[in-house]
DNA sequence: ATGACTGTATTATTAATAATAGTACAGTTA
DNA sequence: TAACTGTACTATTATTAATAATACAGTCAT
């Protein structure tokens, strides 16, 4: 599914969250879509069950994934409203690296160009 | 000079970053503007010398201030063509920060106010 | 040149957190 | 019932953050 840096500062379990939410941002897992059992996922990267419930347990909570006792772990349809909450951290988020953006010197283009970057990544994975 | 949150999961030495660098990239603090010792700022935040000193360090790697012994600390002018790795990493964290933004359904006109306000902030606190 | 500042480096200790290990229990389904 | 699922808990180890206490060298005004 993918590889790990066992010996990066970032912790195992946030480069999970890192990845599987990058997946689930770009289509590449679909709505309902069912993820490895912790128990398969632990085995197949090595790493203890525990960590990946770590990881799990925490994309459980931003509302990217969703989990049902015996029957396993899926991806959240993205909702509509998705909590207001977390727009504005995304905001807030976004509002500080455009700063350190700015100072780099980067443009209103290249921006824009991200954005729609970003709109294609998440397109091809749509529907295919 | 700013407050910390010493039961944030945070670690104090990277909310010192995070604001310094925020200071900067709004020109709150001007280029080769004089920064509090480290022994001031420990004393003001009565949080050990070390912690500040790690802080130090960790901008000036990033290139955002420069010290002196002797002297002191100071914020670096902005180079021109500053770090070409250091813009590959800030697109990189842009463009996953967009992916989100997209998915939380961020519209194009939205990122681009959001640059906006970013360039109104760095102006802000210039030359005044 | 001395005193009072600067940054910098080092070692040791404590506190907090990440990761592992092992076990247990409950829900689902063929 | 067997074999999967997620979930919870306790204990242990390894790593990192933060503190503490010194020490040393550069700058500069007196």
């Amino acid at each position: 599914m993918f590889e790990l840096d066992v010996r990066s500062r970032k912790p195992i379990y946030e480069q999970l969250t890192d990845k599987i939410k990058e997946m689930i941002l770009y289509s590449i897992l679909q709505p309902d879509e069912q993820l490895p059992s912790v128990r398969t996922l632990s085995a197949q990267l090595t790493v203890n069950p525990n960590t990946i419930q770590k990881a799990y347990r925490e994309l459980e909570r931003e509302g990217y994934i969703y989990s049902r006792a015996g029957k396993g772990s899926f991806v959240s349809p993205a909702q509509q409203g998705m909590n207001a909450a977390k727009r504005a951290e995304v905001r807030e988020e976004l509002l500080r690296l455009m700063a350190e953006a700015v100072y780099l010197g980067f443009t209103a283009a290249e921006i824009g160009e991200l954005f729609k970057l970003a709109l294609e990544k998440k397109g091809e994975g749509d529907q295919t």
